[in-house]
DNA sequence: CAGAATCCTACCCGATACTG
DNA sequence: CAGTATCGGGTAGGATTCTG
């Protein structure tokens, strides 16, 4: 009834499945996520010293980490400008901020739902008459 | 020029922001997103025997604590029928269900770009004309 | 059957040096 | 400036045992 809905899942392989879910959870973790939104919402690519003013609470090994992260998936370019001192830019790619405009809707959504988040208003399925 | 994509983001609260990035934290991690496929996949509510032995690779620990989270954000709902030996049914709630849907729209975007998901095929916003 | 409790390990992450 | 290297605490999660 309503397995069909998820009838896609279907047409794709156990691993592109698994792949995605990995992007998903990576992508979704709490710092991507923030320093996705940061380099979106500056519009232009942003030094490391930027980026960590910008993304508050994080840590410089985490935000390096999280960088590199971002980068192997294409979602980020790190351009070095090979200067002393150097300077290193990040800015989203495309597909950086396709993905990012996703997740944002994604995003919209839960916040227009706020209040339904919460084990108190859980309802059933009305699926029998009773 | 890119940042009033964003603008739905200036009409949250700091505390909407976070309660949502939270919610996708918990929901688009690895085994809180398994389960719900899985329930949805079953479309029946599902004994935590059956889950257990659906969510391929989860403990039983784990499979509780998700379970719970799960259930405090009202995502599904668990039913107990008081027997000897107990009967557990777990089942998505309405919420659960079009969260699912929502992130399974995201799912089959990736999935259909999954090929760009690396650092090589990654490009830069053509932002000048240089 | 559906968990609760316990133990244990891996790794995530923050803090603090140090370097090209 | 933009990292790397190292150490240490906290915690997520697996394996095992026990129980109503």
């Amino acid at each position: 009834m309503t397995s069909d809905m998820f009838d896609f899942c279907c047409s794709m392989t156990d691993e592109q499945d698994a792949r995605a879910r990995e992007l998903i959870e990576r992508a979704a973790a709490k710092w991507p996520l923030r320093i996705l939104h940061v380099l979106a919402d500056a519009g232009a690519p942003l030094r490391f010293s930027r980026l960590m003013e910008r993304v508050e609470g994080i840590s410089q090994k985490v935000l390096t980490q999280t960088l590199r992260t971002l980068e192997r998936d294409g979602l980020i370019i790190r351009t070095l400008y090979p200067q002393v001192p150097p300077r290193v830019e990040y800015e989203l790619t495309p597909l950086g901020r396709d993905l990012l405009m996703q997740v944002a809707a994604l995003w919209r959504w839960i916040v227009e739902r706020l209040g339904d988040f919460d084990a108190r208003k859980a309802v059933k399925l009305t699926v029998t008459g009773v």
